[in-house]
DNA sequence: CCGGGCCACGGTATTCAGTACCATACGCGG
DNA sequence: CCGCGTATGGTACTGAATACCGTGGCCCGG
């Protein structure tokens, strides 16, 4: 009945106006306007106008970074594939509002060009990570990350935007197998090799994440025989 | 002695200030006024502040968009390296230029927003044409189709960014060698394999192309044994 | 009940990018 | 000399983004 914070009533009205008359002929005064707020405070809760369709990336890369940090050498690439299924699962989350949002950045260029930049961002926080694990400090080994990191990143974003279209009724699935396919491409680097052929390798950490969302990548370990080898 | 056409004077004045000064404290009066022409000008050779440090993206867009559709299917991955070489040498062109780009881009993030931007339209040519030469319509050959693209893209800039960095002495080199390693390692798609083993294939085409500037990618061809194989 | 500090908010003014419009000068062929 | 196209300059306007200041609520110790 009373009010939602006024950052929620601002981001509600800038959708509902972006829908109605579309993204530029909508000005900042008109959403403060309709959330019955000044333009400053607008500015006070968003830096841009772009800012109010994108608020949490900076959160978003901060999840990654953490997921990331919280691995050791031999965990190196399930540390990937669930950072990757983080980010999925916040826009999975975000339900209609993520497609709303892509809807919106399908049609200006402008809000399409900052999202773009967005996942540059996620992307060289993989690039990094991964030459890190790879240790090798050669052009060649810092090469292969940047590739990997890409097509960790590609395949992030395809199924996403499956999802967002609404063409994969199992995105979380889809991005474990997307993953999967995409670390085999790569075989694994110098790493010392657990045992020999067959057998199955225990690795046992803690972690704050739940069992629910870890299990995928374990199974894939598994059952795949990928992951690590090739 | 007397003047270069004012394109050349607003971009030179554009640059010298964003030295001086720096670019987000260089106005678009600052450039206008020191090329010695007025702000209506300026917007009239550049659509807008940060056009004047990226002028022809679109000249770039449509040289690979060119040098891809000059392809049939047995040759569309040499239509790649050779799409992706005319780019890095559309850059090692520019010379000093093009680092005095990279110097720019490296500060200002929005810069470097837009230069992402511009690579991911790149990509999505790539991926487009990747995806057709599949033929494959399923969602597996979109994915990995996809996930080449962005292999294909992030070499190149790898391999760019270094030359920028100076680190590279002969880029060309060195992108045709990364790209050689990308290919390999996507296995080629259902085409009609010519022949047995052994053996070599040769290909008639016509180009308007430098023979130097194909050379790599024949022998590449030739030697490597991949470009389609495994 | 009362100051005092904190904080969210609103308003105003300013800078600057980008657009629209109009006026002018130059070159060139009729 | 006239007509025409083109490059240019100036002026004015919109709108995003920032800076600054004032104000009203609200809590807290007195």
């Amino acid at each position: 009945m009373s009010k939602p914070p006024a950052r929620i009533r601002l981001a509600d009205a800038a959708f509902a106006l972006f829908d109605e008359r579309g993204y530029e002929q909508t000005t900042v005064d008109d959403i403060a306007d309709r959330a019955g707020v000044g333009r400053t405070t607008f500015f006070r809760h968003y830096r841009s106008k772009e800012a109010v369709i994108f608020p949490d990336h900076d959160r978003l890369l901060e999840l990654i970074r953490d997921r990331l940090a919280t691995s050791s050498h031999s965990t190196a690439l399930v540390a990937v594939s669930d950072a990757v299924r983080l980010v999925l699962l916040h826009y999975v989350d975000e339900g209609e509002l993520a497609r709303r949002r892509y809807a919106l950045t399908s049609k200006v260029s402008a809000l399409r060009d900052r999202e773009i930049a967005s996942v540059a961002r996620y992307q060289r926080l993989f690039r990094e990570f991964i030459a890190d694990w790879m240790g090798d400090p050669t052009e060649s080994a810092s090469l292969r990350a940047e590739i990997m990191a890409a097509a960790v990143v590609a395949a992030h974003n395809h199924v996403l935007r499956r999802w967002l279209r609404g063409e994969s009724p199992d995105p979380v699935r889809e991005v474990d197998e997307a993953m999967s396919e995409v670390l085999a491409l790569f075989p694994a680097p110098s790493g010392h090799e657990d045992g020999g052929a067959g057998g199955t390798t225990v690795v046992a950490f803690r972690t704050g994440q739940d069992l629910d969302a870890l299990l995928p990548s374990l199974r894939r370990l598994v059952e795949g025989g990928t992951g690590a080898g090739h």
